[in-house]
DNA sequence: GAGGGGATTCTTTTT
DNA sequence: GAATCCCCTC
């Protein structure tokens, strides 16, 4: 859409004036704000003209007192787009939740410190109370507890390695180890509870180390270490993830007055965007900062940006926040830059709740809306296409649920799949494979997902006129006639598919030393041959199984026997280059964004929940403070994804409505 | 037929 | 890692 060509009533530009007049007013008189209003209202753009208003109007203030304005934002790349936005200032802090909260509090180690220690002996007592539950535990007496303590807590990594194993090589194991199985027998502990009897009692014995560690300032023991890398806690060795990070900064608030003074001092205004998805222990850190300022009389301001209706992610606050914006100035805004009217009033239907947006503009042109009850992908695809005049620069934006369904659409399901049906993938790694091999930064990529993506990176580069020398030499001290004749050879490399591809690849790298350099940089890994790769993918896809045997090893070369077009979907979709007219997309990641011309593919069910969206449908018109949570999630992310587009909306629900759900249905969609 | 054991299956996203 | 299913045993 181009929005400059379209009119704006001088009326309506000077009421939507009014609302950033409200913001303004609140920084004049020192008082704290929440700004919330719907999608496409233009949240980002008042978020940055409010802080270049706090840099003019307070810049001598600022600069005089050595403080600073903070803005927080959810993700890196929103933060890289503020910053971009807003040019190079000295007076502004723009990062992330977590990057704030560390380099605020991260210095204050005995805090940290003491609060690790709180929260060990808390989760002692998790666990003792857990064990208080177990009947087989109850059963034992003092004496046969003590015994078990003393040699599980000599015993903890033997016991950890055999932990995972089955019934009857666990008891068996146990007994080598030294663990004596004889006291359970007695109590007539089942497998499970004899695994969560030895769980519990050797967690308080490894935390009870760990306390008393600290206590003697052992070294490694003095501070509390945080990698924004890793997000798991390994308490007993200090390391915490982001989420008891967030917790540590809300608790050891509350044990230092000076702390709480000392951030308001620093940070006299901090503004944070999408509000609705940061967590309540941030919020709450917050919100007794803004309490202790007021006591203590000294300025501090909060801004909030957010709409509780795009909360879509069950960690955020959502509607919690409600109970504290109580103390804030509520500013809204009804006007939407975004969408054509049509699709603002089925945003307010789906929304349903006191905000109601117009549009800004007089002439928004021609939009269409329309809802499909059929399940043929393709045949709507085709049809929309025509309908909509869909090209290369007017692209088709197809929603999905799923990463799956959206890897299978951008044709790279044989990849995700043999991914997916890896052993690697099945039990508790399940929730890594879409991160691993779909995320659209490819740092998070997995270790082979990550070396196939530098493997065609470099295939590519090679094979494209326009690359610079620098993306593929990492050193430059070749004479002329070395590097053409490098060059050369590498890009006469070809193959059927991707096996004969890698074979002559890692030949050419074995037979010509300097191109073996080049080479080896982008195989960072242990590999250096075919059968070294497959190695390598052997040893992390199956590495639990017994053996590995020829049959796996035949599964990997018919991989790389596919159509090389599938490996170049998969890398196009990671590097996003969109040279297709048809774009997919699943619902969440589209947050932010807006499309002209959108498709929502909607099935009945979402994840464990086989009624996810036909409940939503159900209840959708009724008023939504009656819904229950599931409703309400389904509702948010119904509405995010239907108020990303701008000009032409599809709507598909791809199984059988009820009568009910027709008229709802309907009523929704009526304004053809 | 109850319940244990073991195998299989399950959404999205960020730090 | 948790829910669910299937099979087996008591």
């Amino acid at each position: 859409m181009n929005y400059n060509e379209l009119k704006i009533s001088k009326e309506n530009y000077n009421k939507e004036m009014e609302s950033f007049e409200k913001i303004k007013k609140c920084i004049d008189e020192g008082k704290s704000w929440i700004f919330d209003s719907g999608a496409g209202a233009g949240k980002t753009y008042a978020l940055i003209e409010t802080l270049k208003y706090i840099m003019i109007k307070k810049e001598r203030q600022l600069n005089f007192n050595n403080q600073k304005i903070i803005c927080i934002t959810y993700t890196n790349v929103a933060a890289d787009e503020i910053k971009q936005r807003l040019g190079k200032t000295q007076l502004v802090d723009v990062s992330t939740i977590h990057e704030y909260i560390w380099n605020t509090i991260g210095s204050y180690k005995k805090l940290l410190v003491d609060q690790h220690k709180n929260y060990l002996e808390m989760k002692i007592k998790e666990n003792e109370n857990k064990l208080l539950s177990l009947d087989a535990y109850t059963k034992l007496n003092e004496n046969e507890i003590n015994i078990l303590k003393e040699v599980l807590s000599n015993n903890i990594k033997e016991y950890n390695r055999i932990k995972n194993l089955n019934k009857k090589e666990f008891f068996c194991k146990i007994e080598e180890v030294g663990i004596t199985n004889k006291v359970l027998i007695n109590s007539k502990a089942t497998l499970k509870e004899t695994k969560n009897i030895l769980d519990c009692l050797s967690k308080i014995s490894i935390y009870e180390k760990t306390i008393s560690y600290i206590k003697e300032k052992k070294e490694g023991y003095t501070q509390v270490k945080y990698d924004a890398r890793f997000n798991y806690d390994r308490l007993d060795r200090m390391y915490i993830s982001h989420d008891t990070l967030l917790k540590y900064a809300d608790a050891i608030l509350d044990r230092s007055n000076v702390l709480k003074q000392v951030i308001c001092d620093r940070n006299p205004f901090i503004l944070i965007d999408e509000f609705q998805d940061t967590s309540e222990d941030v919020v709450k850190f917050f919100d007794k900062l803004l309490d202790y300022s007021k006591k203590i009389l000294h300025p501090f301001s909060l801004g909030y940006y957010g709409d509780i209706k795009q909360n879509i992610y069950n960690t955020g606050i959502g509607n919690k926040m409600d109970y504290y914006s109580t103390k804030l100035e509520r500013i809204t805004k009804i006007y939407n830059r975004r969408c054509s009217p049509e699709i603002i009033k089925v945003g307010n239907m789906i929304r349903n709740d006191h905000i109601k947006q117009e549009s800004i503009y007089d002439d928004f042109p021609k939009s269409e809306i329309i809802f499909l009850n059929k399940a043929d992908r393709e045949k709507i695809i085709e049809y929309l296409s025509e309908k909509w005049s869909i090209t290369k620069d007017n692209k088709l934006h197809c929603f999905e649920l799923k990463n799956e369904i959206v890897a299978e659409n951008s044709g790279f399901k044989e990849f995700y799949d043999f991914f997916k049906k890896s052993g690697y993938y099945r039990g508790s790694n399940y929730s890594k494979i879409n991160e691993e091999t779909m995320s659209n930064d490819s740092k998070k990529l997995g270790r082979i997902q990550s070396l196939l993506y530098r493997i065609i990176d470099f295939k590519l580069k090679i094979s494209n006129e326009n690359t610079l020398l620098s993306e593929i030499l990492v050193n430059y001290r070749y004479p002329f006639s070395t590097i053409k004749n490098m060059i050369n050879k590498m890009r006469k490399l070809e193959g059927k598919n991707f096996k004969e591809y890698l074979n002559n690849f890692f030949d050419l790298r074995n037979s010509n030393f300097d191109i073996r350099k080049i080479i080896d940089y982008v195989l960072i890994e242990d590999v250096k041959s075919y059968n070294d790769l497959k190695n390598f993918i052997c040893n992390i896809l199956y590495r639990d199984d017994e053996e590995i045997d020829q049959d796996k090893i035949n599964k990997i070369d018919d991989f790389f026997e596919m159509d090389m077009t599938v490996f170049d979907n998969w890398y196009k979709f990671i590097k996003g280059i969109n040279d297709k007219t048809i774009e997919y997309h699943t619902y969440h990641s589209t947050k932010g964004k807006e499309f002209d011309n959108v498709v929502i593919f909607m099935s009945k069910g979402f994840g464990r929940d086989k009624d996810y969206f036909s409940n939503l449908i159900d209840h959708i018109l009724q008023d939504n403070k009656l819904d229950d949570k599931e409703i309400e999630q389904a509702r948010n992310l119904f509405y995010v994804a239907v108020t990303r587009a701008t000009k032409n909306l599809c709507v598909v629900y791809m199984e059988n409505l009820t009568q009910m759900q027709k008229q709802n249905i309907q009523n929704i969609f009526k304004n053809k």
